[in-house]
DNA sequence: AGTGACGCCTGGGAGC
DNA sequence: TGCTCCCAGGCGTCAC
């Protein structure tokens, strides 16, 4: 599932293979990844074509790419979507929805998508970030990220700190994995109220997000099947490292009790029973 | 305004 | 073998 780490390694490929060149023909086979291209599949095409991609850029788990028209050409991922820099004459891939040449006739990009859950749009406005992505919030590794009025919102919340770790309007770029990886990095429940956490406690958990966000990306990212990829189709290294996601039934890496896992918002959550204690019931 | 539930999707695996 | 059911979960939308 693409989160920070997994969205940052398709940006740097991107950035390596399409930034500066032109786009050529552009084929939209699968109308639904398109589908919040309220123009329709026929106008993203047209706004494309004969645009020069200028920088890959990325605000939580979006991506966006500058074109020299002042539009962007937009996407996420979803859960399952990948963003490939591949030979044109490379085979069809099975979910493949849209096919971007350039005019140089080189390496083509590809977006293909299992679950349709992603999708891509152009739109006006690229820098410094398209309007339609303003809501999202900057993540814990973005230079301006502000660390006191993060606190200071989580704090105000009246919610579990897992759900506000998951809201991208608050901190971006977090998924159920590095959540939960972030919570066990912390010793925390994710059902601890946000608004009972001391402010040392708040900055421990934005660390810990840190932490496991720049390790991650460093790996490459997570990858527990060919779902999720690089733009160059390399799988992620980080896997190995998690300590609580997925990990039901296996001794925590620091107590030994076996991770457990819990159903939370229609999903799953893994923690150490031991040390990640559930909060007293109000 | 903040909070939380819901629906969108497909393939793989479990169970029968 | 083949059917059904369940699970993975990010995010826009909507109700309260």
């Amino acid at each position: 599932m693409p989160e920070l780490p997994e969205v940052e390694t398709v940006r740097l490929g991107l950035h390596r293979g399409v930034a500066g060149r032109t786009v050529g023909q552009v084929t939209v086979t699968h109308p639904r990844a398109v589908r919040r291209h309220e123009a329709g599949g026929d106008d993203f095409a047209a706004r494309l074509t004969g645009r020069t991609v200028l920088a890959a850029r990325r605000r939580g788990k979006y991506l966006w790419l500058p074109l020299d028209s002042g539009d962007a050409l937009t996407g996420h991922l979803g859960m399952s979507g990948q963003l490939l820099v591949v030979p044109g004459d490379s085979p069809l891939q099975k979910h493949l929805h849209v096919r971007l040449r350039f005019a140089d006739g080189g390496r083509e990009l590809r977006f293909v998508d299992q679950r349709t859950f992603g999708g891509l749009l152009v739109v006006p406005g690229g820098e410094p970030v398209p309007p339609l992505i303003a809501h999202i919030a900057r993540d814990p590794l973005d230079p301006e990220f502000d660390d006191d009025a993060f606190v200071a919102r989580l704090r105000t919340r009246r919610t579990g700190i897992k759900r506000a770790l998951l809201d991208q309007t608050l901190v971006s770029g977090l998924g159920n994995i590095y959540a939960d990886e972030t919570l066990w990095r912390a010793r925390l429940h994710g059902e601890r109220p946000t608004d009972r956490l001391s402010r040392p406690a708040a900055r421990r958990l934005l660390a810990h997000a840190r932490d496991v966000l720049s390790a991650a990306v460093e790996q490459g990212g997570t990858s527990f099947d060919a779902l999720y990829v690089s733009a160059e189709g390399v799988s992620g290294l980080f896997e190995q490292s998690l300590n609580a996601y997925g990990r039901e039934g296996e001794p925590c890496n620091r107590c030994g009790a076996p991770i457990r896992r819990e159903s939370f918002m229609n999903r799953s959550s893994f923690s150490c029973p031991r040390c990640q204690p559930r909060p007293r019931a109000v």
